[in-house]
DNA sequence: AGATGAACGTTATTATATAACTTGGAGATC
DNA sequence: GATCTCCAAGTTATATAATAACGTTCATCT
């Protein structure tokens, strides 16, 4: 058998209203389980942060709050929103973008990297155990207990590299 | 051979004093080597930056050169020091923290990766080749090139597991 | 000394995030 | 159904991080 590259998603035409859509459904289904309330505005901000593949600013998502569903938001409705969906794993935050993403896997808690092009700005989730695994030996080796990692690599995705 | 765990110089006591001295000498002859200015004001900011093991905000470093050295700065000052530094490799910027710190290896091109105490807030800067490799690995599965890793890795270290 | 350009000063503004207090509304209890 | 209780959301203000744009100074070269 070949080793097969796989293409994630994003980069793959797809229905995506369809992402959406399941993304939802499975926010409903985990908030029930947790006792926890996904409400109309919580999972607005949810369906904005999953309307691309792309990472997506607070203060966008107040701008469409603001505009489009001509609901009066300030900084902290927003904020509120996604520290909600961060604290139950719907939601990622990345670091170096000042930036939020939909969880590809809220169903089970994870450590996940990200792949970030710099061209189209897409970022890609991965659960690589692999280097989840070398930087928790890496730092036992130091006797650092790792609680959370942050990685989030900046490079060009391979439609891109075509591109240009 | 015993595996060793090799304890970080920021966790042995140590003279910092020449810690600094040595990353000052350094970045002297780094900036001589590549024909670039390393300003009164740069050489101060990288400094101040290394005083510590731990990542230093960029308005932090502004409060010490207008209380300290009295010198009218704002914040521009600051940031411009501290992007030559960053161009010339002689700091990095610690993405989940707005913050910067001394490079451990100016001298030769690196990714590098960082151990973030939560209690303490030192930070050991790494440079795992398994780490990189991992990432490098698991990004050509997915046809990324990978230009720049961000990886920060948050937890505890030995003395305030201890500690607590 | 004069010209040049990089470094720094200065003022203003943008971008990101949080504090603190008030109001509203869903679900529980009676 | 009325009331109570809390969590969510609204509101106002402010903190924190970073950059834009333009002016001034100063080292260096000629």
């Amino acid at each position: 058998m070949p080793a097969m590259s796989q293409t994630p998603l994003a980069y793959t035409p797809h229905d995506h209203d369809l992402c959406v859509k399941s993304a939802l459904a499975n926010a409903e289904a985990i908030c029930v389980r947790q006792g926890v309330r996904l409400t109309a505005l919580r999972r607005r901000v949810l369906e904005l942060v999953w309307q691309s593949h792309k990472p997506l600013g607070a203060y966008d998502i107040l701008a469409v709050l603001s505009e489009q569903d001509g609901r009066r938001a300030a900084p902290p409705t927003v904020y509120r929103a996604l520290d909600f969906l961060l604290e139950n794993g719907l939601v990622h935050r990345i670091a170096s973008l000042n930036a939020f993403m939909g969880c590809v896997h809220p169903e089970h808690a994870h450590q996940s990297q990200f792949l970030i092009c710099r061209n189209c700005h897409t970022a890609i989730e991965m659960e690589s155990q692999t280097i989840s695994e070398a930087i928790t030996a890496a730092a036992r080796s130091i006797d650092f207990v790792v609680q959370g990692e942050t990685v989030e690599v900046i490079g060009l995705c391979a439609a891109c590299r075509k591109a240009v």
